[in-house]
DNA sequence: GCGCCCGGATGACAGATGTCACCCCGGACC
DNA sequence: GGTCCGGGGTGACATCTGTCATCCGGGCGC
């Protein structure tokens, strides 16, 4: 019986490698590629007869969300499992569309990755369950498209009357939008209502 | 003639585990530990016999400055190399002044990790090239301890008066802080100030 | 002892921020 | 036509922030 034959995208040379160290200590699982882009991966795929393909999302070049659909349309039978830092149900959702058959989060023990490279082999999905739920019942971005600009640039430190300008709105506008959204986020001022708001991914 | 004693400590547990396989890999070097944040890190080194901890930075709990610095008091022959994404001067010069004896960015090579746990258990420094020029005519922070401190709350978005409480400070002398840390800077208000500090890995 | 600096505190003031009640106007819906 | 939103605006008010000048007490150098 032949080894599973895994092609790694991740931008981080030394996690890149590090991964791959901890693939290959499986015996049924043998690292056939790495890439530091997606761009990079593509290529390594034409070359490479590849089973599953583990790759990151935030990627220079090409991000692992536009890889996975890249890889969906020109090598269908090629699974892939997104690896990623952000438990973002946004990303999850779009992962999924992208044809991705894995979501694992990179704060989970190193163990489930060689797991879910078989399972995801044998044609099983394996998402990440905290998120998968999470994804499910999850409020939905409760901010209006103006509160998400407005909101946005106050947590860069800009202040109101900035803003204002910037939008073409009135400075008590602007601080209206605020408000709204401050308390809609339970929050206690602009700047923990763009953290929080940046934490749900909906910045 | 016995391996070198590896403690790792690194809030991603994948990426945790895959920096463990790694080392493992090599004949001459040994994880003996292993933590997700740096108080972790502190409890593992009082019961394993260890001779390098690999620590990143931005942990929960402790982050990897401080547990460098504590290191060099409590265990002051235990080698401390810092490995991060940030390729910030003043994540590297404070990363130095609490004792630590390597600085290796996460976007290099994976053999440069073994490489460099070698060279600083034998006694060497192994300082990032391209940082170490950049860091030497780089501004040195300007800010003092307290500044730092109640900067770093203020860009949490906590208020002035939750501050000082926190800090047993009067209101108005965390405002002359902030005060003082924003005209620094040379930036608007508190939260473009913390935005900058962040940046250039002073806060 | 005498300065002198440093961390911390005060008080006062201008300006920014957060909240609320209420107004205006252009669609959509009946 | 009327009515009911929803985006945007106004004004007023209470707080919170940012700034400055000034003060106090404890080390430290001499």
């Amino acid at each position: 019986m032949s080894k599973i034959q895994v092609a790694i995208a991740e931008d981080q040379a030394m996690v890149l490698g590090a991964l791959a160290a901890l693939l290959e200590t499986e015996p049924d699982i043998a690292v056939c590629a790495r890439a530091t882009n997606g761009r990079a991966a593509l290529t390594a795929l034409g070359t490479h007869k590849t089973d599953v393909l583990v790759t990151d999302i935030e990627m220079p070049e090409m991000t692992g969300l536009t890889l996975a659909a890249e890889v969906r349309d020109r090598w269908p039978d090629v699974q892939v499992i997104i690896l990623t830092t952000f438990a973002r149900p946004g990303y999850l959702r779009r992962a999924l569309d992208a044809g991705a058959k894995g979501y694992l989060l990179k704060d989970r023990p190193s163990a489930e990755l060689a797991d879910a490279v078989r399972r995801v082999h044998r044609g099983q999905r394996v998402i990440d369950p905290e998120l998968a739920s999470e994804a499910w019942n999850s409020e939905p971005d409760p901010l209006t498209e103006r509160e998400r600009q407005i909101l946005w640039r106050a947590g860069e430190g800009r202040s109101s009357a900035d803003i204002a300008a910037e939008l073409h709105l009135s400075e008590g506008t602007v601080r209206n939008y605020l408000s709204e959204a401050i308390n809609k986020l339970g929050a206690a001022n602009r700047v923990e209502a763009a953290r929080l708001a940046r934490s749900k991914g909906w910045l």
